[in-house]
DNA sequence: CACTACATGCAACTGAGTTGCGTTAAGCTT
DNA sequence: AAGCTTAACGCAACTCAGTTGCATGTAGTG
């Protein structure tokens, strides 16, 4: 075992050769852009970083790509409150489902795991009888360092 | 008081207007047509049913009032889960919050209002120290008419 | 009633994402 | 290991939602 981390390199690619895909030089360096993100980023980004690995990498590759990890349920995509435009961003499918917090003021992401979350969807799953596939919860506001400078500036 | 209904129209023009807003011939129409529309309207649709009223209205004029609307907090903006590509969809904010729910085989919207989503968003407020300004829940997933029918087809 | 600042309409533009198609290469099969 | 088939790739052109610049029109003030 070379990778004693929690979250060990190619476990994307793992999951994504069990469900019978085709493994491609372009997919594996895509897998690993994503797998290794610290931030969300959006196609474009996820491009950029693909490219300095393999420089004749293109851009309807990597949004075919995220469709196909997207629709295997690998990647979950986000809008963040569509803060900067209309494009999407990406993170792997985490074991547990968070909120994103979109600060107005200064940008910042921040995640947010909660039990009334998970309850949420069960009570959703339970009381209207519909079965969740995919769940995006997003909040648009002012976090604690931004709501503290305002009384300031 | 000509109007008994619970949501009575013009209420959002007056909100509108009590913000100091500048009231014109082509707001008046676009704000009616968000009011009294009984399901989610994208741009396109609000533009459409503006102009059979007011033929002269513009495109553009519905996407800036739409956006003066969303800065005022008086619509929601709505992904619905992109189920028919990247367009937004509008709603009038409501009273109490509430989650929307796409089934990703009939297309059908619902809505659910929860306690616990209540305190779920309560929760953030407090453990986070985020103050929210606008929040949107989406899920994706089956009806509990889809459920069934699956089952046969 | 006149003035001013803001709203409108038009046309041109932007940016994210998609499609069609000829070429390339995974990964079976033997 | 070589051949085969089917899927993926790269490129260019396109779509679609939404935005911007600017000249003209108009709401609301005084």
């Amino acid at each position: 075992m070379p990778f004693p981390q929690t979250e060990q390199p190619g476990r994307l690619q793992a999951e994504f050769m069990s469900r019978g895909l085709r493994m491609t030089r372009q997919r594996k360096t895509i897998l690993s852009v994503v797998e290794t993100a610290k931030q969300h980023l959006d196609a474009a980004g996820i491009l950029r970083r693909a490219q300095k690995v393999d420089p004749e990498i293109d851009r309807v590759t990597v949004y075919r790509t995220l469709n196909l990890l997207k629709r295997h349920g690998l990647v979950d995509e986000l809008d963040l409150m569509h803060l900067q435009g209309e494009k999407h961003y990406y993170e792997r499918r985490p074991q547990r489902d968070h909120i994103h917090m979109a600060c107005l003021r200064c940008g910042k992401i921040m995640e947010f795991e909660s039990d009334l979350f998970d309850r949420l969807k069960g009570q959703i799953q339970r009381d209207c009888r519909f079965h969740i596939v995919v769940s995006r919860f997003e909040v648009g506001g002012y976090c604690a360092s931004c709501r503290s400078a305002s009384s300031n500036d």
